[in-house]
Parts: structure tokens; C-alpha cells; sequence
DNA sequence: GATTATGAACCGACCAGTTGGTAAAATAAA
DNA sequence: TTTATTTTACCAACTGGTCGGTTCATAATC
């Protein structure tokens, strides 16, 4: 659940200014650490403008999320993996595709929603919910290409479309703490392949 | 790179306490939030203290994250897994133990590195790489077993033991994140099951 | 002329860190 | 063995600055 954000830098008004410099920030340095001056100062607005369009600090990041979740899911819908008539190469194709945008800073590639949680998840159900919403809601988009590659490779397993889907948001998700610690994508990207074996390894009929 | 916080609760010094509030507190609401206010209070000491043996919050920080090297280090040291004689199942092993350590609450089993990495990799360059050393060195410990384990099962791969390891404690943080989504742990202990059969299907031999 | 959007100045609370001191423990001198 | 001295461990009160949030005046827009 994370991608490239690409800032639109469009005339835009200061609340679409406070949504992209939120997610550059939070995805930087967190979301406590992430001030409102900071905020208005990256979006070139001031104060009185953010708590206009924001009741709070926290009400900005619930709708981060949500601008979260509408940029991804566009993002990924737009995507070239969607094309593969096989299941199988359109999941395969879904982790190419998460490989190949690894690129530029961390926090281009890194997951607001993934971010967000680690800070929040004990002290603000609230924001816990959206962003596992989000993750959730991203998985969920691999589901069917899954559930139709069971059907159609005729694999007897003891997982589910969902568990898989959740599992390939988790290795993600850790892939891209490794490229934090690590200051690059590199780590992250040997660990798609890992993943990318694993399914291959799956579906893969076996013993003869 | 995580495991259960047993708090020691033995007669022991300012400095000691603070460290294991900080295990537990930052592992909670993440570093920012946790004030050195917050910190003193759970741990039933006063600023002067603090400040008294440690610099700085930073300076905490970074001896907490050496803290908690040690404790895992110890800990995974003495855990069964490491008297199986065939190395492919002392690996699984260690995946089973690691599920079997999923209980009780969030920040109990939640990794104190990887998620001060999530709010600091960006702002702090000494606490980013003694956050990476402590899981790079967790992972090490996996690499023996593996590289052993590849030479014994014969198999030819295009990737390193290294590779894997940190693969590994990839699908961990990223189960970690998502039992902080759902706020359980069961999500995370079904992700470790993909990754104890993408071992599996890795060592056995195919195609016949 | 209302409603919506923005700005500058400000507020109390809380932040990390300092000060100046006390009590006990370790060390040294007698 | 007792006394003197230094060092370590700790504490309560405080400081300057930053935090999220408010106030109220002023533009722009319909």
C-alpha cells in the first residue's frame, strides 16, 4: 500500500497544498515530528488558512489518508499489469511493477499508511482504522487475480486469496523499513524477488 | 529483530529503568511522542535523573537501541531452535519460535528498531544505523544456518544466504505493521506461515 | 453583502534541557 | 578504624522555545 508521489504542483488551493506536503513530511520524518508550521511552511500557507480547511492536526491526517488511499488506488488501477490475460502473470506483473517504482528518495516510494500506524496504532483508533482500511483496501485489489489463479492453476492449498494478498502487502511493508535502514532500495528490491519466487513457487505444479 | 519485552523489575538503577521505559513506551506511541516527561514517569524517576545519565533524549535513544541488541541477542541465543541438527530445521524452527512469541500485547512483540527507523531515518543518520546494525545482526545470526543448509540440500540459486536473512526479517516488519493494523497478532502469524513454506518449496528438490 | 478563504499576532501547555543543590557511597588520609 | 574528601546518583524547580490551536481583521468571491 505505498507508491511514487509525484507532488502535482498544480494552482491548487492550500487544503490540496497541506494534503501533498503531508505526505511528504509524515513519509520523511513521521507523523509526530511533522509540525503544523512545517506543514504550512512546505504548502507556502499559514496558519490561519490550515485550521480553516482542518479542524485539527489529527483531522488533517484522516483526510491524508483518504487522499492516501484515492491517489494509490487510481495509481494502480492506471497500471500495466492489469493487461495479462494469465492471473498468474497479472500478480507476477503487480510485483514487477512494485519493483520497478522503487526509484528516487525513500519517502517517494515508502507508505504513508504503513508509516502513520507504527506511531499511531496504540493511542489513535481513529487514524489505526483508516490506514489499515488502506492496506486493506490495496490488498483486497489483488484478490480476485489470486482467488482466479487458484482456480485456474488448480492448486489445493491451505491459505486464502487474502491471507496471500496481505502477505505480499507485509513483505512490503517490511521491504521498505529494510531501505530505510539500509538508505537505499536495493535490500527492498531483492526482497520482492523473494516474494516474486515464492508465488512462482506456488503455482508451480509439483512432484512430477 | 523483535521479541516479547519481559520487564526485569529487579532492584535496579535510574538508568536501567529508563531503558526498559523506553523499550516499552517508544514501542507504543513511536519515539517522537514519547516525551522524557513520559519517560521519568514510568519509570519512577525525576528529569535530574535522566539527564544524569543520559546527554540527551537522543543519547537515550541510541543506548536503548544498544539495549535492546543485547536482550534479543541473549534471547534468541538460548532459544531451542538451535538444537535441531539438520540446518533447514533449525531455520524453521526459528520461524516457528518467532510465531510462537506473537502473544500478549502489540508492543510486547513489536520490534523497537524498525520502528524508531520509521520515524528517524530521514532526521537522525547515528540512530538510522544503530537501528540497522541491531536487525542487520539479528539477521546474521540466520546466515550459518542457511548457508549450511544450501550446501547440504544441494540447490543452485541465484541468491545469497545474506539475501534471505534479511528477506526474513523483512516479512517480520512487515507483520509486525500489519498486527498493528488489525491490532492482533493473527494476520502476522499467518504471514510468517507464506514465509515458512516459501522455505519449504525453496529446499526442496523439484521436478522429478 | 454575505459567505468563504487567508493572514498576522497571539495564547497556554508542554517540550527538551539546565540549575543548583542534597544524600549516599566510594576513596583516601589520619 | 575513624575521619575527611571526592565522586556518583539523584532530585525539585526552573528556563527558553516550540507545540497545537485561537482570535480577529482583511481579502477575495459569489
Amino acid at each position: 500500500m505505498n507508491r511514487r508521489f509525484i507532488p502535482p504542483s498544480r494552482k491548487e488551493g492550500a487544503s490540496q497544498k497541506l494534503l501533498n506536503a503531508a505526505l511528504t513530511l509524515i513519509r520523511e520524518r513521521g507523523y509526530a515530528s511533522t509540525s503544523v508550521d512545517a506543514l504550512c511552511a512546505r504548502a507556502g500557507v499559514t496558519k490561519g488558512a490550515f485550521f480553516h480547511h482542518f479542524k485539527s492536526k489529527d483531522d488533517l491526517a484522516i483526510a491524508a489518508v483518504h487522499y492516501w488511499s484515492e491517489l494509490t488506488g487510481a495509481f494502480f488501477e492506471t497500471a500495466p499489469y492489469h493487461g495479462h490475460t494469465d492471473p498468474l502473470d497479472r500478480i507476477l506483473g503487480y510485483l514487477d511493477f512494485r519493483k520497478s517504482i522503487l526509484t528516487g528518495e525513500i519517502a517517494e516510494f515508502t507508505c504513508l499508511a504503513g508509516t502513520m500506524l507504527q506511531e499511531m496504532y496504540h493511542t489513535n483508533p481513529v487514524i489505526r482504522e483508516v490506514c489499515a482500511a488502506s492496506i486493506r483496501g490495496h490488498a483486497a485489489t489483488l484478490e480476485p487475480d489470486i482467488a482466479q489463479a487458484m482456480e485456474q492453476y488448480r492448486i489445493q492449498v491451505p491459505w486464502t486469496a487474502e491471507s496471500l494478498s496481505l502477505h505480499m502487502q507485509a513483505v512490503l511493508q517490511g521491504a521498505f523499513i529494510l531501505a530505510k535502514a539500509s538508505g537505499g532500495a536495493a535490500i527492498a528490491a531483492e526482497s520482492l524477488d523473494h516474494l516474486h519466487r515464492y508465488i512462482q513457487l506456488l503455482f508451480q505444479p509439483r512432484g512430477q
